[in-house]
RNA sequence: GGGGCAGUAGCUCAAUUGGCAGAGCAACAGCCUUUUAAGCUGUGGGUUCAGGGUUCGAUUCCCUGCUGCCUCACCA
């Protein structure tokens, strides 16, 4: 009942209420279908400060200050420009109308108001108004001006309020959208085609993670958000696209925390008669490509460290940054007993692995990735936790695969694809295996994507970049919550 | 899932050892024709996250739950 629901509304929107029925009384539509507007507020002072004249100037935006002075009154005017004072005289206004601006209008409403553009004694370019009218009342009062919205949770519950009073907020959403742009345009120019590909998918793949499981009614059967878009777009490559992209919301089944949301955003691209040092490169230009649209420079500072992204990035290889940063060498060490027997002998607390793969990977993850501030390729994954990278030729325990770091975020993960529709099959029944001793993150099997390879693959490079974390780096954000609009909380 | 911290007016925050729940902004009633977080006078506004316990008395101490943050575990 609309009764009980005016009946819940605390003091404050219950006068707001009561000052929506009185307009109505008197005939004037708190929210009229349409607004005039001849210049936002950013136009109307520029154009004043080149010289011009600006008479009969209409505005729109939220009236977010009002300062009343007896038969003076200033008011600021929020649009999506930005701020401009409003003049208010009684005696130009008329006497009714400016008691009705200080009895009916209220802070957050969206007003019109028109007039000629001046200076005020201080200077301030303001418009001194000659009529104004309502153009949307707002019942519920807005964050306070000066300490703004600090709540983190109200912050991303109500986006809303959190875009509306901290600045800061606001342009990381704009910057979000340059990044995003300088990504497209990047890869538009260097001949990518931009694809759409299944999010709803009755097999997913592409990446170690657990899916989020629906229901078609229907036909009655189980589908998969995807988490990733890989098997996808090779696929395309089989069609005859050389270079393809995608930039597309994956999901994945897993904790959230400061890094990890379970609804992110990733651009996956692919290259034909490519491997994945050419997937460095892109990843390098495309980084710069994207720090000059959202930074105007390739020196960001990220959490107190300063990071150079300018191309060429250092390039380690996982043995080494691994005997470097632990002492345990994965190219002696090459079975998973000798590796334990190695980890047991320098007393490293880690936590075992079911394989050697597993075991490296922890290692890595443990010992070297906290390491990893300025941007590096750490390069040449173990096969076991690779199933789509094909293997170096001088050693099968290893595949041509690299993920990119900075700032102690994982950027992005590439590799020279695997083509070979036979390996590929073997891959996958590895990960069955992995997954019946119980890896719920293990790969399921996809014989259409193998039956794709038995067609012909070109040889390819393929990359992935995690767009939130790319956001993050260059918005020197903590949490990916500050760059995700509607981040997921726990309801 | 484990551990730690937090939740007080619309917003931002106080509240001594357990002793009448407060301030600023916002709101309401006034004064004020050049303000900039305007100023001044006055007024109203609270399920102190929820439920239980200890106590003469709980925002404060204890227990349970909810929500958020941090952290560990997990994490292509």
């Amino acid at each position: 009942m609309l009764d009980d629901f005016l009946a819940r509304l605390n003091d404050q929107e219950q006068q707001r209420y009561q000052k929506l029925l009185r307009l109505r009384e008197r005939g004037v539509e708190p929210y009229p279908l349409r607004a005039t507007r001849t210049h936002t507020a950013r136009e109307a002072i520029e154009a004043f400060t080149r010289g011009e004249t600006v008479r009969s100037a209409h505005l729109a935006g939220r009236l977010i200050a009002l300062r009343e002075m007896g038969k003076l009154t200033f008011a600021h005017l929020q649009d999506g420009s930005g701020k401009i004072q409003l003049m208010f005289r009684r005696d130009t206004v008329g006497a009714d109308n400016y008691a009705r601006l200080l009895k009916d209008f209220d802070l957050g409403d969206f007003v019109g108001a028109a007039g000629n553009i001046v200076t005020t004694k201080t200077g301030e370019i303001t418009l001194q108004v000659t009529q104004f009218e309502l153009l949307a009342k707002t019942l519920s009062p807005l964050p306070e001006k000066w300490h703004g919205l600090k709540d983190i949770e109200t912050r991303y519950r109500q986006r809303y309020l959190d875009l509306l009073s901290n600045e800061t907020a606001r342009k990381i959403f704009v910057t979000r959208a340059r990044i995003i742009t300088a990504m497209r345009q990047h890869l538009d120019a260097h001949g990518f085609l931009e694809v759409e590909t299944p999010v709803l998918q009755p097999l997913y793949g592409g990446a170690a993670a657990e899916p989020f499981v629906t229901h078609h009614n229907k036909l009655d059967r189980e589908m998969y958000l995807r988490i990733a878009d890989e098997l996808y777009l090779k696929r395309l490559l089989v069609g005859g696209y050389e270079r393809v992209y995608e930039i597309s919301k994956d999901f994945r089944n897993e904790g959230i925390d400061v890094k990890h949301n379970p609804e992110f955003t990733m651009m996956e691209c692919y290259q034909a008669y490519a491997d994945y040092t050419t997937m460095m490169t892109l990843v390098e230009e495309l980084y710069a490509a994207c720090a000059q649209a959202a930074c105007g420079t390739r020196q960001v500072t990220y959490q107190g460290n300063a990071i150079d992204l300018t191309p060429p990035w250092r390039r380690v290889t996982m043995r080494d940054l691994v005997l470097e940063t632990s002492g345990v060498d994965i190219g002696v060490y090459t079975d998973l007993p000798t590796l334990r027997q190695r980890i047991a002998a320098l007393n490293l607390e880690i936590e075992p692995k079911p394989t050697w793969g597993k075991q490296v990977d922890e290692l890595f993850k443990t010992f070297a990735e906290p390491t990893l501030i300025q941007p590096t390729f750490v390069v040449d994954y173990p096969e076991e936790i690779s199933p789509f990278a094909k293997k170096k030729p001088d050693n099968p325990r290893l595949v041509e695969r690299f993920e990119a770091f900075a700032g102690n975020l994982e950027l992005g993960n590439a590799f020279t694809e695997l083509n070979d529709p036979l390996d590929q099959y073997a891959r996958f029944l590895a990960q069955a295996e992995q997954r019946q001793a119980g890896d719920a993150e293990a790969h399921p099997i996809d014989l259409d994507f193998v039956q794709a390879l038995m067609h012909g693959m070109p040889p390819t490079g393929g990359l992935g970049v995690g767009v939130d974390r790319m956001v993050m780096l260059l918005t020197d954000q903590a949490s990916i919550r500050e760059v995700i609009l509607f981040p997921q909380l726990r309801t």
